[in-house]
DNA sequence: CCTCGTTATGCTCAAGTTGAGTATATGGCA
DNA sequence: TGCCATATACTCAACTTGAGCATAACGAGG
């Protein structure tokens, strides 16, 4: 139910996100061209958008034919509550930790990192010169990855992604080089590969929302407009990839002003009724920087 | 001295941020190609470089003739330490708060809030009809100012400018107004204006690299590789635009291991001589957001 | 060489925040 | 009724922040 992303039109090698052309003239902005496109072809009513970065067509892995036009992509990330999309490109959800099985630490640390992950980054920094080449491959293996007691930063999905890719360890890489007429590797290739370099986009969007939810209220745009404490932590634990400690993330919400109680109670939860609450728009005024997440887990 | 960002070409109207064209073809990504540039335009070399914002065309105020081609500007934010550029541009440095006076809290709340800002938008929320949009417009203006008890964020460069441009207190608003044909309203103009929309980005600008001093240590590339506290923190309090208490940032700095001592000592400062120190690269394996944390930032 | 102004540095303290519990409440259901 | 499951309430120590007082060490001016 959480952690999803639309995607859509299976393609030849995996999954793309959507995207489409964009017509600078017949809207005002990018951001309006964006959201009658999705309407259009998705049914879906955009809320929370924000872009994320844009690409040359050089940076990207799609090599252009001789002669065809150059390509720019502005790529955009949206939150939408996950109704059931239509049209003609049949886009379906997708649960991204299929494309990033390392980013969820929900139970414990994912075993891919244990098991693969580790090992090889290791491999990869002995393969160095030794001295500070080998130091360096060191260090930025452990920043990423948290391994040498530095601790997890769940915002740093791009340069985790950056850095399987260059060591090998994601099939997209292999395809590049494979490509571009170097030696075609085989590793193990973790995770859904998606198509062009589109995991890297929604690399790039997974960390920005994470990162977003520390100082701005953007969990709610993922919400109906009443829900249980739980419920709002489990979108929360979803989005960060870690579990909460359930007494403290209530107090967290509760008395940092960002939720408040209707009163109301929900006695579908299996135990004692859980209160309904609903998202206290006035904290924006009160707070500089109302959010959610402490990196505590469990 | 601190303070400034490069800007060239002084145009018909204002400053101009620098800008030209780029070719996707020639190197592997934009970023290269910025380098490239900046290097032949100016002979600075760019340290920290980051995308900002891709606008297109109809985004951006200024009217493409029919039949040009149309035009994507991809913005970029780079540090680099106040070095006297070159080149046929003649770029020049600006202290950006002649663009953006109501962004500089150092010595207090600047006047022209108080004086002029503040009762602008006190009687644009009163033009709104009474009740939930008079409200709402109430809400926006402290939220953006920090005006009735909000508290100042100094994160929120680009809300405040779209903020004073909506309202038509900078001049880039009339300025628009009338090339579209509306009526020529005249207001106070608040700050420098610049060309285009290059007011608007360099906002932009302003707002990220405020938000990513929390989190990331990127003032240092702002500084020679050694320096003392006062002079640290002087630089701060410019991109942040608050003044700091000197101890609480000594405090911050040293034991979150953000800096080391290096024994020596720099006695020009008029007192007692200062102790130099130096950036502590090793923080960012050991600390998972090492940056300078400021007063209410959360 | 003594004093004063100036900046640097050291230290304290109260208030607030966080991490990690323990304890109690209240529903459904066997 | 009693058990299980979840919700909610409260506690407490460790740590962080905001603010200020106290002391150190230089140069300038008498």
């Amino acid at each position: 139910m959480e952690g999803s992303l639309a995607s859509a039109r299976d393609g030849a090698e995996g999954d793309v996100l959507p995207y489409g052309p964009l017509d600078p003239e017949a809207d005002r902005t990018f951001e309006l061209t964006l959201r009658r496109w999705v309407r259009e072809r998705t049914g879906l009513d955009l809320g929370y958008v924000e872009q994320l970065y844009t690409f040359g067509d050089r940076d990207r892995s799609a090599q252009r034919p001789v002669g065809a036009p150059k390509v720019i992509s502005v790529a955009y990330l949206a939150l939408v509550r996950e109704d059931r999309p239509t049209g003609p490109d049949r886009p379906r959800w997708r649960d991204w930790y299929t494309f990033f099985p390392w980013e969820d630490w929900r139970q414990d640390q994912p075993e891919v990192i244990r098991r693969t992950i580790a090992p090889a980054l290791s491999t990869w920094a002995a393969q160095a010169p030794r001295g500070s080449p080998r130091e360096e491959r060191r260090e930025r293996a452990g920043i990423a990855f948290g391994l040498e007691g530095a601790g997890w930063d769940a915002d740093r999905v791009l340069d985790r992604y950056e850095l399987l890719y260059e060591v090998g360890l994601v099939r997209e890489a292999h395809r590049d080089r494979k490509r571009a007429g170097a030696d075609p590797t085989q590793g193990p290739g973790l995770g859904h590969a998606m198509d062009m370099d589109h995991r890297r986009i929604l690399a790039t969007g997974l960390g920005r929302i994470r990162g977003k939810l520390r100082y701005r209220p953007v969990v709610f745009e993922l919400l109906p407009g009443t829900f249980t404490l739980l419920r709002l932590q489990t979108v929360v634990e979803a989005l960060v990839g870690l579990r909460l400690h359930k007494q403290n993330f209530r107090r967290l919400v509760e008395s940092g002003g960002l939720v408040e109680g209707t009163g109301k109670l929900d006695s579908r939860t299996g135990g004692r009724p859980a209160e309904i609450f609903r998202f206290r728009r006035e904290v924006l005024r009160e707070r500089r920087a109302p959010g959610v997440v402490l990196p505590g887990s469990r």
